[in-house]
Parts: structure tokens; C-alpha cells; sequence
DNA sequence: CTAAAACCTAGAGTGTTCTCTAGGTCAAGC
DNA sequence: GCTTGACCTAGAGAACACTCTAGGTTTTAG
């Protein structure tokens, strides 16, 4: 590993962040990181530790929902340099709000479905139909 | 409203459960309700008010992410009628693990964004650039 | 030096879940 | 009866986020 200091090849960050070879490049075309990849002498993509960091973010931003096309406007306002912090703020916060709103939403259809489960199990420990689904016959 | 006793057109259907009328017919392509839809003199859809209990319920499964494959399988059990209650039991009981583990990630993620947002407010609030992101000039 | 593994580009293909189109037919109100 | 809105089918199209292919180049290990 002769890479350059502190340089990651393409699989390494892959190693480091669970994201695929093909999906780190694809993250590249779509304008996802915050300044151009390095290249070796070879055309060779070479990471920062500072690119695994982002890309965790990345990955959580992701993870909790955020599109790729939301995602590239914040890389977009972090690029572009200091200035525009309430832009980041704003979106920033504007994610919070829609990810606790899909919290209680999944809390909600949780009750939901194991009030079904509750029904089910009962069903399967005492052999009692009452209050099934069943191609009800009432035509 | 002239409709057969109970019976609900495919637009009223559609209101009263958020699908669109053309999602209500995709349902039904891919086999999603409990039972062949009836239809009018002139092929128009009758829906039942079970079939928007059952809907409703679709929606809690679907928007707690259970994939239409998953929900297909779970309405061939319930219309393959009673005796595989432990079937529908486990396909259940496993979408509740998922929602869960989904809510968990969630809050996971919640948590690193909070961060975020508390970093982000802390500077637009003092002007102080400590711990943001810029494109580092660091080569 | 050589072989194998890792990497490169551009672009095509995939899976999922709708969503809409075209070209009609049906039903309800006046 | 006629207009208007709701509905019908089959199938195409769209949006999203990858994922893979083909055909080649670079790097690393031995």
C-alpha cells in the first residue's frame, strides 16, 4: 500500500463506508461529494479520511430517507464555501422535522399491525377464529 | 348515488383510503385484495366496505414499508381461508420486527442529525465556523 | 517480468411502485 | 336525449437509486 499519505483507494472507502465500487462513482456523478476525487498518475480515484467522514453522513442522510437530489443540494451549499449556513440550517432542520414525522408514522402503523399480530396470536395459542380476515362469504 | 346496497364506486374508494383510482386498479393487477371486486351491469368496479377496511390496512403495511410482493403473499393467505393462521402470524410478526429495526435506524440517524442541526445553530446563532463542513483546502 | 486483482469509462439494464395515455364506454343530472 | 364526469382496458412511461456490462488500463504481489 504505497498510496499517497493518508490516500484510499475506491475499494477501501468502499470497505469503510458499505457502500458499493459502483455506487461511490455513481455518488461522484451525481455531484455528491464535496470537492473533485484526487487521481493518481493512472486516473486512479484517491480518497480522504475527510470523504469516508462525509460519506457517513451520507449514508445516515440516506438511510433516514433523504433523496439524492436533497442530498446534492447540501453538498451543493457545503461547496460553495461558508455563507450560506442558514441554507444548511434550514435544510438541515426541514430533514429533522420529516424524519420524526416518519417516526411517529411508523410508531402509529406499528400499533397497528401488532394489534394484528396480537389477534393472530391469540388466534394460533387458542384455536379461535373470532376477529380474522377471511374471504368473507357475504355476497 | 344510486349504487347496489353498500356497494362503492372505485372513486369513492379512492377517497376514502388516499389511493388513487388508477392505484386502486393496480392493486387489484397484483392480486392485493381478498377477493374478485364485483362489477356493475356495465363492468364498473363495486368495492364493499370491507374492501376498504382491507385497504386501509394495506396502507398501514405498505407505508411501514411492506414491500406489494409481501402483501401480495399475506392476501393469498387470508383468501386461501382459514387454517394457515400461523403462516399469517409469522409474515406478520416479522414485519413487526422490521418496522421496529426501521425505527431504530431511525432514531439512530435522528440523532447524528440532531447533532448536525445543533452544530449548524449554534454558528448561525454565534457566527462561529467550528465543526462545519467546507470544502477543505487541504492539498 | 508477469499474472492477477483492482480499477477505469460510458452507458445500458434492473426492480419497484406507481402514474399516465389513448381510445373509448357508462352513468347521472337536467 | 344529451352533456358531462366518472369509469373501462391494455400497455407505455416515469422516477428513483442503483447495479452491471464491455472492453480496456493500472497497480500490486511474487
Amino acid at each position: 500500500m504505497t498510496r499517497h499519505a493518508e490516500g484510499l483507494s475506491i475499494g477501501q472507502v468502499a470497505d469503510k463506508t458499505g457502500l458499493s465500487v459502483h455506487g461511490l462513482r455513481f455518488f461522484e456523478r451525481e455531484g455528491l461529494f464535496l470537492r473533485p476525487i484526487r487521481r493518481s498518475a493512472g486516473g486512479q480515484r484517491i480518497y480522504d479520511p475527510a470523504d469516508v467522514e462525509w460519506l457517513l453522513l451520507c449514508n445516515r442522510l440516506r438511510d433516514s430517507g433523504m433523496s439524492i437530489a436533497t442530498m446534492r443540494r447540501f453538498a451543493e451549499l457545503v461547496r460553495s464555501g461558508p455563507g450560506n449556513e442558514r441554507e444548511r440550517l434550514a435544510l438541515l432542520e426541514e430533514h429533522e422535522r420529516t424524519v420524526r414525522a416518519k417516526i411517529a408514522e411508523l410508531a402509529e402503523s406499528l400499533e397497528v399491525i401488532h394489534g394484528k399480530v396480537t389477534v393472530y396470536r391469540r388466534h394460533v395459542d387458542n384455536d379461535t377464529a373470532a376477529g380474522l380476515w377471511s374471504p368473507t362469504p357475504d355476497r
